[in-house]
DNA sequence: TCGTCGCCTTGACCCGGATCAAAAACGTCT
DNA sequence: AGACGTTTTTGATCCGGGTCAAGGCGACGA
């Protein structure tokens, strides 16, 4: 237990208006008195190990959730055993929209390493969704943003070089981390090679020699989880062009 | 011209009230007064000739639209060059979500063949989407049954072997059929062979030699663009279970 | 009726990545 | 520090499906 001004400090600095993922989470766009109803709706920073998971598939939608720190990946049954993984959800990402359909989630949602969520109970989001002004419309923006980070997903699948969808990958990831504040060029992957390879449907063999290759071209430094985006240009060349490969070698 | 009694006899009948498809679409669980707000809302039953366009990527958000008969395919270029097939639009599945995120669409829509569909205007829809109670609801379903057709593409494009991508795809069409009250199991095919091939990540080669084998099998009946499934079971074991193929044939 | 064109099917060949197998690097616990 | 389990890398082999190429089939118009 903790003193009580203390406390107070740290529920002032965990709430939305002082959230650094504030532009990419709900709050955005809303007023001052929508945050106060907002900040009395969200279970701030909760935390969570590594392992656990924030729901499991077939669960009644309860909330949804904002990763805070660490990272998420969902994995859907499909529908006759063979588990596959959905997506990964990296800090200022929603978790959870996939019960919006039926009500039911769909896949279940594991922490890759101890991480911290705000929880939205999805009922009474709904309630308010109607008084605060704009939040129907942020609403719809964070719902189609993760529709879009699906459409990259079935771009990542449609490749059909391995590298292509492993610079494809590594982009994206770059990407996402430069939204909230972090590098696009260097950062420490939060999921293993066996995600991974299980995201972009290839043996995990392949992203390992995948890596390597990249590396052995220049194009990124490999460190284990580490990744280095050395030559941004090569990764941008492979994953949107797609004509000619890694320029730095011949490929002999 | 038509004469004035005729305008509205066919106005009545194309009037969302009276439309076959209404469970699927925006006034399902809508109650009567509901109903005539978003009436005036709608388009009803505007012809699109085949090949022709809903929109262009980069458009704004205009309108959503909701494929009443006919079909339509939706086309994304990829940030960089090559266009991949994002997904098809039977009746009753709505077209144009896609520009959710931004406000600006990030692919194209084409019809299939000669199709009808109804306009939704989206500033009008988000306008009464508080007035009218369940509204809300109601989207968030419609759109979470869209996300849930991104998923089903997804779990297509993790299967490695061709025939049971192929499987899972005709899997996936003949229930959407049945929930238009078509059979799930004889129904014809609104595209090409190519555009299945691009859908699935194929070579379009691959997917005649996969109807065929299936055709081989017992599993499926052929005859161009019509399909029956003649054996549903394996079509259901090569979908989802996934591990022992056909069954009919020991594929020597 | 015939020719043409788009769509679909079939054949032959070859390469990329899956698979099996094993070693090496890493983190963790005692 | 040392030993174990996990994760990652590397090697060797094989097969599914991509690719190139040619041949049917059906729809439509002259």
């Amino acid at each position: 237990m903790t003193e009580p001004n203390v406390l107070d400090l740290g529920r002032l600095r965990r709430s939305c208006g002082q959230c650094s993922l504030q532009q990419l989470c709900l709050p955005a766009g809303i007023g001052a008195e929508g945050l106060i109803l907002i900040d009395a709706l969200v279970r701030n920073r909760r935390p969570v190990a590594r392992g656990d998971r924030l729901f499991r598939a077939g669960d009644a939608l309860h909330s949804i959730y904002v990763a805070r720190t660490g990272g998420f990946k969902t994995i859907g049954v499909s529908a006759g055993g063979e588990p596959q993984l959905i997506g990964f959800h990296l800090p200022g990402e929603i978790v959870g929209l996939d019960a919006l359909g039926d009500g039911s989630h769909r896949c279940e949602a594991v922490a890759l390493g101890d991480s911290e969520v705000c929880e939205v109970p999805y009922a009474r989001l709904g309630e308010i969704a109607g008084q605060v002004p704009g939040l129907h419309l942020q609403l719809m923006r964070v719902i189609g943003g993760s529709m879009g980070r699906d459409q990259d997903h079935v771009e990542i699948l449609m490749r059909r070089q391995a590298v292509e969808r492993i610079a494809l990958f590594l982009h994206g990831i770059g990407e996402r981390y430069a939204r909230i504040g972090h590098s696009a060029q260097v950062f420490k992957l939060p999921m293993s090679r066996e995600d991974i390879a299980h995201f972009l449907g290839l043996a995990l063999e392949t992203v390992s020699r995948g890596f390597t290759r990249l590396q052995e071209d220049g194009t990124i430094a490999v460190q284990g989880r580490r990744i280095e985006i050395v030559d941004p240009g090569a990764i941008e060349r492979l994953a949107h062009g797609g004509e000619d490969a890694a320029p730095a070698r011949a490929r002999s």
